[in-house]
This record gives C-alpha cells, sequence and structure tokens, in this order.
DNA sequence: TCGATAAGTCAACACTTGTTGACAAACTAT
DNA sequence: ATAGTTTGTCAACAAGTGTTGACTTATCGA
C-alpha cells in the first residue's frame, strides 16, 4: 500500500465536501488542496486534472450501497435517508448536485451518466421494470423536490418542522406517488 | 427615451437567458456581451458589475405576475406552466436557478430573497395563511421536483411521456399535496 | 549503505476572469 | 456650427484559474 494512497483519500474527502457543498465551477484546486493539506500540484498528478478528481468523487460518493443490500427495501431506505434532516444536511444535497451542476455541460453528462449507473439503474432492476415506472418516477422527484425545498430553497414549512412531522409528510406523499396508477383516469 | 434603454434590455435578455441556462458561475461577462453584441465594459457601467446585472435580471425576470392575476387560480397557473414542457423547456428552471446558484453564498441569498419577495410571499399571502402551511409546502416541493426531474435529471418516464401524460401525473400529485391534512396520522 | 523509485515541493506558464480609466464618436440643445 | 452631454470603444490592470516541468526530499529493496 503506498504512501500516496493516503493523499489521494485526504483529496477525494475534501473535494467531496467542495463539491458537494459549492459546486463544480465555485470550487477551486487550490480550495481542495489546501483543505486537504495537499499540494495543488498533486491533484494533476494523480487524477489528471479537476475533472479527473471530480470524476473520481463520483465513483467513490455518488453510490448508494445501503439501498441494495439483502432485505432491504429501496424505499424506505431512500426515506430513511431523505426524511432525517440530521443526515441529509451532512450529505448535503447528492440530489442538488445533480442541477447545480447541470450548467456545465460536461460536467452535467457525466453527474447524469454516474446516477444512471450507479443508483437509477440499479433501482429501476431492483424494483422489477425494465424501465422507471411512471410511479417510481413521481416517488423519484418528490424526494428530489422535498430535499431542495428545504436545503436550498429553505422553505419554513420544512426548515421548522420537526423530524418526525417532516418525515410523516414525506411519507405521505410517497405513499400518494407510489399508489400512482396510470390507467386511472 | 435614452438611447442606453435598448442596450440595457440587450444585456438584460442576454443575461436573462445565459444565466438560467448555465448558474451564475459558468457565465462570463464577456459571454454575454457577446450574446448581446455589446461592449462588455458596459455591463460594469450600467449595472455596477456582474452581481449588479444579475441583480436587475431577478428583478426583470423573477417575476410571475399570471399567478396573481384578478380570478387566477395559483395552483392552476403553476399547473399550467410547469405542466407543459413547451413552456418550461424556455423558461429553463426558474425552480432549478434557486439550486444551481446556491454554491455562492451571496448569489444564492439573493435568489432566496426575492423569490420570496415576488413569488412565494405573494403566494401565501393568496392563500390565506401568514405562513406557507404543509400542504403548500409539499405542493411547492413537488412542482419543483418533477420540473428538475425532467429538465435536469431527465428521467425518461418524464422526457418521453406525452405532455397530457405529465400533466395528468402532475396533477394527481398536486391534488394529493394540497389534500394534506396535518391532523391525521 | 547505496542507488533507484516514489512522493512531494516550488515556481512559472498561459489563460480567463471582472473591472477600470482614458479616449473617440454620436447626439442634443443653444 | 459649437459646446456639452451621452454613448460606445479600446486597451490594460490585477487577481485567480488549471496545468506543467524541473527540482528536492523521502522511502525502501539490493
Amino acid at each position: 500500500m503506498g504512501k500516496s494512497e493516503e493523499t489521494r483519500e485526504k483529496l477525494l474527502s475534501a473535494a467531496h465536501e467542495a463539491f458537494w457543498q459549492k459546486g463544480y465551477s465555485n470550487v477551486s484546486l487550490r480550495d481542495i488542496a489546501k483543505a486537504a493539506s495537499v499540494d495543488v500540484a498533486l491533484i494533476s498528478r494523480y487524477f489528471g486534472g479537476k475533472l479527473g478528481l471530480f470524476e473520481a468523487t463520483l465513483d467513490s460518493a455518488f453510490v448508494w450501497p445501503e439501498l441494495f443490500a439483502e432485505g432491504a427495501d429501496p424505499v424506505e431506505v431512500a426515506i430513511a435517508k431523505y426524511a432525517n434532516p440530521a443526515t441529509d444536511d451532512v450529505e448535503i444535497s447528492a440530489t442538488g448536485m445533480i442541477v447545480a451542476n447541470a450548467g456545465d455541460p460536461e460536467v452535467g453528462d457525466l453527474v447524469r451518466q454516474r446516477l444512471w449507473e450507479n443508483i437509477l439503474g440499479p433501482l429501476q432492476e431492483r424494483m422489477g421494470g425494465e424501465q422507471v415506472a411512471p410511479n417510481l418516477a413521481l416517488f423519484i422527484a418528490f424526494i428530489l423536490g422535498a430535499s431542495m425545498a428545504r436545503q436550498s430553497l429553505r422553505l419554513p414549512a420544512f426548515t421548522e418542522a420537526s423530524p418526525k412531522e417532516y418525515a410523516k409528510q414525506l411519507r405521505y406523499m410517497v405513499d400518494a406517488a407510489l399508489a400512482y396508477d396510470p390507467g386511472k383516469p
């Protein structure tokens, strides 16, 4: 195990936090290097450049193993994660990330690709369909919107609600989404 | 009416499109100036700088008069706008804007402030409450998430759905949100 | 211990960014 | 037409960006 692994980890960790919180273009390599207590030049050396570092960060952080654990219900896992302000404050919005970085096409494509590959793809396979069913899409849309309404938009109705109330509201809407039947008028 | 008004309009228009589509930090003043066929220096002269231009853009574009027209139901207006792929492709996501620019604190605060002042504030007043009720918050969250799931995340279930189907799905969830009753278990 | 390889440091590069000030042109009112 | 104000143009700036190459230091096997 080379010594370089350690500094790579430090860089990945700092990059994760910075990119997730401020978005790709609002973070400089010097910021990350400083946060990791590492020389800037090592980033280009180890990851090939800024985009390479971002890609590596996606590979290491844009995954969601709990979602596919044996016997776990993906929906329950998602709710448990996003209905808990304590945890999603830490993770910031892995969801908001999708949007925050969509401005730069190169970066946006990268995020979308990894999202499908690591999360949405396995998720739809797990749920049985060969394409994301309407009700699952509604579920995703709402989870996405709720976490952003709370974190970015900072709707008082969400930020000031107790975790219990917030969870109850999420549960209500998620149930509604999953109950959606395309056949009905 | 001074001649300068015309170039100010051109700048505002170009800035609107650029900022909404790519986000604050992904757009340079030279990009905007070129798109508007105007010299870069005039931006700082007329708007005081990049942030000033962005603020002016918010004031001119981050408003929603139809929402408060006489006899209009805000909910219907919102659905009509966001359930119509043709229109919200043009406007891009005024919603996604909120998130896309949240990385820069200064910019994020500006967006949030204008959002409350121009849209959410009047909206909640119009809806009668002195604070945004839980069901209205759920409504907003879903609208936000749905438009982003389609535009940024590009969920096939949404992008490939017919406008009619998409509208039906939105309507279903919106109805559910508005029917939410905090009193019930 | 010596020497080769890995890891880290430093300075500089080419480039883009927002912003400014001096200047030229166009227009208006006297 | 002339003087004065507005409007536009140009070049330059200081600062920050990602990236590169040459160099020094540390690490570890022979």
